[in-house]
DNA sequence: GAGATTCATCGAAGAATGTCAATACAAGCC
DNA sequence: GGCTTGTATTGACATTCTTCGATGAATCTC
């Protein structure tokens, strides 16, 4: 009787928080605000949101505020305008994400003994 | 009379395709799976996920489906039991996703020329 | 063939999300 | 002060997502 793979392979750490770092980025419309600020030099006024995206001011507004809440850009209100820019550690944040994800890093602290694993057949 | 801003920052290209990628990963047990299955060596069964996430049966294959359905990982069958591994380039496509997100590339195309932007105030 | 096991699919319930109209808040101007 | 403009918040609705029980499909053993 064999097993049908390797005892213990599935991960088990807690990937809250990179699940919402990616949850954040699930949004074509916040992608497009991301890469907007990612290529501009100055800060971006939130009238040039509403003004260039499909949606109305309330949801560009939302949108906005996930982004922020999520700590991947930043706001600065200079009389009655906001502006917002990209975080200075946005890009480096979703990397470490991916990385984690995707990289066998820290072997040993997520095992755990799966004793009741299938059977192989013979093939 | 002065703009707030550049004038045409707002980027409008399509980035269904990259939410779509990104939405895949916002969720800590999809991201989990994708962790295991790129730290093993071998495949995967399915009933290492089915054993080791708390997740009933179905909903354990929902989201190996989503997965698959991404392009993310593939599955074969061998006998009673399903393999599931990586897919070759499911590493590269995200992070394709991300550095079309961060990078400045392709300046010209994306732009849309903005002329009723807000002015800006003497500051 | 019948029965058992593994995995996928279906259908439904609850939660989360995207969107917008209405409203509130903040700042500048008269 | 009141008025106007830019932005945030609230409340509601429709859609999507996560989850699970029930069921179906595929394969193996007997």
């Amino acid at each position: 009787m064999q097993r049908c793979c390797a005892p213990a392979a599935v991960r088990r750490r807690d990937r809250e928080g990179e699940a919402g770092l990616f949850r954040t980025l699930a949004d074509p419309h916040r992608l497009a605000i991301l890469e907007t600020l990612a290529a501009a030099e100055e800060h971006v006024c939130v009238c040039d949101f509403t003004a260039g995206l499909p949606l109305n001011q309330p949801t560009v507004s939302h949108h906005l505020r996930l982004l922020r809440e999520a700590g991947l850009i930043e706001s600065e209100r200079r009389g009655t305008w906001v502006y917002y820019r990209l975080a200075p550690d946005a890009r480096a944040r979703m990397q470490a994400a991916l990385d984690v994800v995707f990289d066998d890093l820290a072997v040993d602290e997520t095992h755990e003994a799966n004793t009741e694993c299938c059977t192989v057949p013979s093939r």
